[in-house]
DNA sequence: TCACGTCAAGCAGAT
DNA sequence: ATCTGCTTGACGTGA
């Protein structure tokens, strides 16, 4: 198990999601933000392998608008380099890296620009993790997407859409479960026809669910994983605020649910991704929590 | 230096 | 009709 957390790094003092206007779009003002946010990018992820942080979510800012038809440059070309160093480092390290495109990615959707759109963006997520030498072990996180009103329709033109998708990016996705929309259940329908791993988010699963356990659950998708092409799972993991919004994330990790966690899943090996307000500090918690005797997977 | 209106993109549910 | 959440504030103008 690698615990990681993810896009933003909280306490060393730089930001790899810096953007800017699509008014003030430069190449220059591409290639000043870019440089900024990879060499921010190199430092976080230093700063987490001196602390056992071996799994991190690399954010979709890191090139600004670089799947919008405004970006001329080529960004892959020029930071070639860079994109090298910070990929030897991943391997070197044996870290763990996803993505997760944001929602206006639908692979799903009625309409065929924005299919197109979101064929585009996933396309340059696929660029920079291809760009860093990672296998398919370094996964791309997407929802199936909206509903349009039929459900099994919708389903159907998924897979259907999946299959138009090239194989660079294909090979990289991981399907979540939503908390509203698609639940564990519908993805394991998904996975079955696109052979698509289910990243597993432990949260969402409480919210919209079809009965199942948290081990249930952690059960029925280990299989959806080929362990040689796409590594060991990786699961979404965050606590309920508990005064405010239940949509909304922790603050800070909440040790005794999270222990209770680790404890009836412990016969399973995966990724743990720690979405929580205070980012790497609940990280650190949950390392040092599975670091001690009491916790130890049993593999 | 600070306040604050606005920011590429979509969907669904609440108000 | 408009607002909000989603993984999450922060860019940039004007004073």
């Amino acid at each position: 198990m690698r615990v990681g957390y993810p896009c933003i790094n909280r306490s060393i003092g730089c930001k790899s999601d810096r953007t800017f206007r699509l008014r003030s779009y430069s190449k220059q003002r591409l290639v000043e933000t870019v440089e900024n946010n990879l060499n921010c990018l190199f430092k976080i992820l230093t700063f987490n392998l001196k602390n056992h942080l071996l799994f991190f979510r690399i954010t979709s800012d890191l090139i600004p608008f670089a799947s919008h038809s405004i970006c001329r440059f080529n960004w892959q070309d020029h930071f070639r380099g860079k994109f090298e160093e910070i990929g030897g480092l991943i391997r070197g390290a044996g870290m763990r890296i996803s993505m997760h495109p944001d929602q206006f990615t639908l692979i799903n959707s009625v309409d065929d620009e924005i299919f197109m759109r979101s064929e585009r963006e996933l396309a340059y997520h696929a660029q920079v993790l291809d760009l860093m030498n990672l296998d398919a072990s370094a996964k791309i996180q997407i929802h199936i997407g909206g509903v349009y009103g039929n459900k099994e329709e919708s389903m159907r033109r998924f897979v259907e859409r999946f299959y138009r998708l090239d194989d660079a990016i294909r090979r990289r996705l991981a399907i979540e479960n939503d908390d509203k929309l698609y639940c564990l259940r519908d993805c394991l329908n998904i996975s079955a026809d696109t052979g698509s791993p289910i990243l597993f988010d432990v949260f969402h699963h409480g919210r919209y669910n079809s009965g199942e356990s948290v081990q249930q659950a952690i059960e029925s998708i280990m299989g959806t994983w080929n362990k040689k092409r796409d590594g060991i799972p990786m699961v979404d993991y965050s606590s309920q605020m508990c005064d405010g919004s239940p949509n909304q994330h922790a603050e800070t990790l909440d040790m005794s649910d999270f222990g209770a966690f680790l404890k009836c899943t412990s016969r399973y090996d995966f990724d743990v991704m720690l979405e929580i307000k205070d980012k790497e500090k609940s990280a650190l918690k949950a390392v040092k929590a599975i670091e001690s005797p009491r916790y130890k997977p049993i593999i």
